[in-house]
DNA sequence: AATAATTAATTAATATTTTTATTAATTATT
DNA sequence: AATAATTAATAAAAATATTAATTAATTATT
């Protein structure tokens, strides 16, 4: 494989090093910071010219020149030729060079896993949907799920070797910053990224699902120019990923964002996290899909009595499915589920005054009939001076919000 | 008064202007961007030594030597002699000049008025207390506030000459970008901190009440490093701020923690918000009294049964200092009161993670008793893993937080 | 079709900043 | 008490960036 390695990808890797080298200072530094700046222009903002740059950055025009040449050189960047007319001398445009360095994200699901290669201008170039896997909270599967993060990269070939991160998104409670996991693979002393950076050969970033496919809505879903938003994950459980200010927020420790567990109903419904009340025992998922059962039971009748004969076999997926297809009681209760879930959106708004708050994760299928719901209730219980700067919308990328998310992660590390 | 006005002023005056200029480029701009830098490290962390400055602007010390030795020509920065032992020649440490620069903060109560006078180095030079006003939502109470602060101004002799801005803490809705209040003195297309500003003849700048609070605890209360806190104002009402990454977030229109005005309860008490069940119908100085007037009502004895014939002469002061002298009634209900509070704080720990919260507003004066019971209730009610991260303390300021917290405001706002 | 007007890119001249060297001030060590 | 070691401040030299001037490319106008 050394043999593809060329004298224009080596500059390019010592200048992506140097890019994350800490120690400069004086003229090197500021260089740096310059060089920094226009590659997260490019990759947030997309191509651009010297003199935009040149204005934005407030450096001079041969200056701005002098770094974008060596950024050309260096093989990161390309000249895409003049722009659309204008008056006066058109000028070249720039931008990153696609081909020059993708990343790797990873979502780990309950029963399989999606693996995803991004390019160095976001697009989505190679996507593995639900490879069987199994997670469980032991080192081998910890370490099968190495193995098929590796296997995927190996198969890239010759573009394997311009992988510059990996991102994996994992569910439960993860402190991104120190790399720790705590509720799944924390056997050792040593973070759980670093584990995995050492077994795979390169650098990894952990993150939490919800915010990973926050991430993923945030810089190439939904959201255009909106700073402050809110995007919730509705699945089996409830979460949120939150932006602030155009950034994600974390938290002291990585924990912001844990929506389904705020005490909200008075009931005597234990959640898996030991607690009562907690919003996700009555508006997520697994409420719906123990609702559904429920009325099943007693005697109501839908599209999907005829498709299981054991009402257990019933998955969430199926009752989407199922009002979709106009299933009535699917309908009637995923509007429930939503009122309540609005309910609590409305607290939300009143705390975050957000510009958007995106609908997403698996019952985010559902459409209309979540969304419908849950606007109204927002509506009901809000403070209308506060909602009426809030737009609702459901998310654009749908399950791929979580791969493209954790490549986008590990992308804006680097580049960001 | 205009003799009073030297050449070191004019210079002095010239350069802040500078500061604010919009319309910079080139080296000038970058000029102002350090010495901006410069000014908000001194008004923050206090004073520095060129080196330090140095290391921390990346700026070589020839160049840092002379945009201090600039801003001490223009008055705003003075030269504090040689710092405490080391090995090797002592630096001459630099920070602001004290009396260079004057803000005023003016705290807006329903029935009376602070205002405090700060100087450049944040001491608190001249505090007018409980100003006899009465806040109604007429032109007559807007002009008459103007006149109060005013008079104070001019109280202030040759001194009001450098007060740069005036920092107005108001009640209800209010938009700190663009300076709009919407629930009081909304009565031009004019933002209502340009008609201030106009009667006045200074800048002037507008913010919610407890936002103002959280920022005087924030800069000067009892937060130091902690970047992600939440300031919780239990008064008459319930309101928050929100700091994030160190600074007050806002959200899109200014509107972010309206904690009070959540959903929280299934009660059919009407708030005055029009809405039911908001957090405040529970819990608040405005509960409170009417818990306790309801309690007296039905017999139970207090206190304060001997002070007044007239139950509803109460009031929350009353029932504060009643608790802190051992009144088993006034300590009962506050600790009903906290305990509900907590549950609700519980939920924003979920949401935010925060490193701090504390406790403000009047109802904090009761100390303990309004402490534990929202410690205990935050134990029982949030993730363990999450809270373990969460402090929880009693504001420092006190009641001096609005005043101090509209000072900062202003002074933020120009050099931060 | 030629010219004026406009903006981009390059080059040369000027200004600014940094780096290096030197001097100054101070503490620890011999 | 003298000297070495260390850090700050200043001065001089070198490097770097900016500004201004020039050339290039393009569109609108005469």
């Amino acid at each position: 494989m050394s043999v593809l390695f060329t004298a224009q990808m080596a500059k390019h890797y010592s200048l992506l090093q140097e890019l994350q080298n800490e120690n400069l200072a004086g003229v090197a530094y500021k260089n740096r910071k310059l060089i920094r700046s226009i590659l997260t222009h490019f990759a947030n903002s997309g191509n651009a010219t010297i003199p935009y740059l040149s204005k934005l950055l407030n450096t001079s025009v041969p200056k701005t020149g002098e770094l974008i040449a060596e950024l050309i050189e260096a093989g990161l960047v390309k000249d895409y030729g003049k722009t659309g007319s204008s008056v006066g001398r058109r000028p070249n445009i720039y931008g990153l060079a696609s081909d020059s360095a993708f990343f790797v994200g990873v979502e780990v699901k309950n029963n399989y896993i999606n693996i995803g290669l991004l390019d160095f201008k976001k697009n989505l170039v190679k996507l593995s949907e639900r490879l069987p896997y199994t997670l469980s909270n032991t080192q081998q599967s910890l370490d099968e799920l190495c193995e098929i993060v590796k296997t995927f990269i190996e198969g890239l070939k010759d573009i394997a070797e311009k992988v510059l991160g990996i991102g994996i998104s994992l569910s439960g409670r993860i402190n991104y910053k120190t790399g720790y996991s705590y509720s799944f693979f924390y056997f050792n002393e040593e973070p759980l990224s670093s584990v995995i950076e050492r077994k795979i050969g390169i650098p990894t970033y952990l993150d939490n699902d919800s915010r990973a496919m926050a991430y993923g809505e945030f810089c190439s879903g939904v959201v255009h120019d909106e700073k402050d938003v809110l995007f919730i994950n509705i699945d089996y459980g409830i979460a949120m990923g939150v932006m602030i200010n155009g950034e994600l927020y974390y938290g002291k420790s990585g924990f912001a964002g844990e929506f389904g567990h705020i005490p909200f109903f008075q009931n005597e419904i234990l959640c898996h996290c030991g607690k009562k009340g907690c919003l996700e025992t009555e508006t997520s998922g697994k409420a719906l899909i123990d609702q559904f059962r429920q009325k099943l039971r007693e005697g109501a009748s839908s599209l999907l009595n005829s498709k299981y004969k054991n009402i257990d076999d019933i998955k969430l997926d199926d009752i989407i499915d199922a009002a979709n297809n106009d299933d009535t009681l699917a309908i009637e209760l995923i509007a429930k589920v939503g009122e309540k879930l609005g309910k609590a959106i409305a607290a939300l708004i009143n705390l975050y005054n957000p510009e958007l708050i995106i609908l997403g994760g698996r019952l985010a299928g559902a459409g209309d009939y979540i969304y419908y719901p849950v606007k109204s209730a927002i509506n009901k219980y809000s403070l209308s001076l506060v909602n009426n700067d809030t737009q609702l919308k459901i998310s654009r990328l749908g399950a791929k919000a979580g791969v493209i998310g954790a490549c986008l992660m590990v992308r804006n590390k680097l580049l960001g």
